[in-house]
DNA sequence: GCGTAATAGTTGTTTTTGTAACTAACAAGC
DNA sequence: GCTTGTTAGTTACAAAAACAACTATTACGC
């Protein structure tokens, strides 16, 4: 194999898959092996956690996730009684979705993992490094400048 | 939207796959509407494109892409003839692959996307602070120390 | 108010992916 | 040489994603 021309290996839209992938591999596995989760599934639960009362859409907005990839997610997370729709009174197009006692636990749970795997990830680096990348990365993912 | 208790932009694999994803469009766009690739297309391509003759095998072994990814992928480059395979003598199960003049024309022409487009990513970040997250996501796809 | 456009969300259909089972060829033990 | 195991690659089927079309509701222009 003779080596030439072209370092896919510097490549960064190539670069940041391989890392993505490999370090979504850790957490996968407890969000799928816990609960049978999809990785929209526990985005959109994050999201409730976190910010609370939201519709699909502000989520959508927020994690960049596909309109119909919510739906489905929603749908599921419904299924199991992790959160609930209520409609909006105002403009009854919207609904609020809300996390149940049981959605919270199992957030509360997967948040706990997902400290540890960021940990783990982070401990790599020098903490300055680590920073950097961080702040790199938002910014490749088009937050903030 | 209140904010507790966690914050998802930290989350290094969320992260990473906001990055990845958005950095991802800018060249998809040209392998897709060019030439109606998808990714492990490309990247098979830029195998063989870099290292020359090579087996499905090693490419999978190389890239991290599963054998069925790569087998589908490469069905789709020889209807297209972009390239050859041929059995290897020795041990019949092989099959060498090989670019044609066809395949290196469009790896020549992708390879010029993808520096244009790696190139105008790094512009964003001082060439050592560019330096640095290369080597950090490197890292993080289990690539060296 | 009425027709048109826009928005929120869902559903249906097609691609693409993931998993597992399969064929073919080689390797090793005996 | 014949079983058993392994490796390369393909194929078949199930899960998930992408895309387009749809319903329901609100907003706007007039």
């Amino acid at each position: 194999m003779k080596k030439d021309e072209f370092d896919l290996q510097e490549f960064l839209p190539y670069l940041l898959n391989q890392a993505a992938e490999e370090c979504s591999l850790s957490f996968q596995r407890h969000y799928k092996s816990r609960y049978g989760m999809l990785r929209s599934e526990w985005r959109v639960l994050f999201h409730l956690g976190i910010y609370g009362r939201m519709t699909a859409g502000e989520i959508g907005k927020t994690a960049k996730i596909h309109k119909t990839k919510i739906s489905r997610a929603v749908q599921k997370l419904a299924e199991r009684r992790f959160l609930i729709r209520t409609r909006d009174d105002a403009d009854r197009r919207l609904e609020h979705l809300e996390l149940t006692a049981a959605g919270r636990a199992a957030y509360d749970d997967l948040r706990a993992v997902a400290r540890d795997c960021d940990a783990a990830l982070v401990a790599q680096f020098d903490p300055q490094d680590a920073a950097g990348l961080k702040r790199m990365l938002a910014r490749l993912a088009g937050r903030g400048a």
